[in-house]
DNA sequence: GAACAACTGCACCTATGGTACAGTCGCCCG
DNA sequence: CGGGCGACTGTACCATAGGTGCAGTTGTTC
């Protein structure tokens, strides 16, 4: 058993944040209640406090683990992609298309982005977890926009396009397909859109 | 005097949506209580049952009277643009670049889509209300997509794509970049997108 | 003068977030 | 082998929120 005090078990506060991730993206912040996280997983209320000393820390945390996990998997997939090709632009296409993949694999569709969960209530949140969100973001489009500038070395645009904003898309792109994906109950909604996006990005520096 | 009881006020039913609209794309369903509403707009929490049999049926008239206005608004703009152009693509472009100033225009940025916010709260909402949300998006899918179809019968598309997906495009890039505007508290994020995503469908058509 | 719309006022119930704090149990270190 | 620490439990308590039920009030309309 693992339910005595005073064991250790395996990251109960992991546990806490899983189950507050599902909620959170299912319900929203406020709607998920320390009731039914610490059912969940277990616990009482003052374990949940000796975790975290309030809500607010649970948000923290909760989008601290999320941008490092998205961080990773963007490492993860990029890399891999550039592995197989040395070519930017190609690296960049395959990449889009393991991402679409990636999310075309998903049994039940991507359970949602907590960036876009949290933008959308934001006034629960303090100036610390507003930051996060504001950074994160602009993460992603440092991110993709060094790839971009990169690609445009080789492949002088065809269109005039800001690369920021192209870079943005991406982001754009992938929290407005989780949303229809959502809306319409089809998980095959967010994969299509980054093959469009994919589309696009081809057009502006290889024409059509 | 406007507060004595019997009187007619001017619209409080409205005026409790105007107040949990602008409250709802801010903390989200869950946080906001019916006592802000009622202190908003000065009645009672009886005043308020007796306009609304419970929180849920708020839910609905809220999302009820925003697809009514998200129509309103469509035909009111892309049919100002087809009276300024016969032609099926460049009216499309021309209220694809009004809209893009529309929101441009809005001083502190686009307030958030009540369809987007209500999708991350699905488990809150019953059956009637998440298929409000599930018709509302295909109904703006249908919308588009005729207006491609036009298109696509005078201007035969350069590109292999999907029309459907591009109609969702629209979609996805609002609520998209609607988000990311928030997330970075950038209010020419969306304007800017909706001009790529118009950039996009020229290529699509015109080519480059 | 009655009916009705649009409320007010009061009583009451449950769930949730949160605070406070003392106690407990197993493990590791010296 | 004993003491401290990590990871909890248990109990008590509080305010707020959603919600129910219902009787009473007032201005307008027929």
């Amino acid at each position: 058993m693992n339910n005595e005090p005073g064991r250790q078990r395996s990251g109960t506060r992991e546990q806490l944040l899983d189950a507050a991730e599902t909620a959170v993206l299912e319900k929203g912040f406020a709607a998920t209640s320390i009731d039914e996280l610490i059912a969940a997983v277990g616990i009482t209320k003052s374990g949940f406090f000796y975790h975290f000393k309030d809500k607010g820390e649970l948000a923290r945390a909760l989008l601290e683990r999320y941008l490092v996990r998205e961080d990773e998997l963007f490492d993860d997939l990029f890399g891999r992609a550039d592995e197989l090709n040395e070519d930017p632009l190609h690296g960049f296409l395959v990449g889009l298309k393991m991402l679409s993949e990636l999310f075309a694999d998903l049994p039940s569709g991507h359970p949602g982005c907590l960036v876009a969960s949290f933008c959308y209530q934001d006034r629960l949140f303090d100036r610390e977890v507003r930051k996060l969100i504001a950074d994160g973001v602009i993460s992603w489009r440092n991110r993709f926009r060094k790839r971009l500038d990169e690609i445009a070395e080789r492949y002088p645009p065809k269109v005039d396009v800001d690369l920021d904003d192209v870079a943005d898309m991406l982001s754009v792109i992938a929290d407005g397909g989780i949303i229809l994906g959502k809306a319409v109950n089809d998980k095959d909604v967010l994969p299509r859109q980054l093959m469009l996006y994919r589309d696009f990005v081809r057009g502006i520096f290889l024409g059509h």
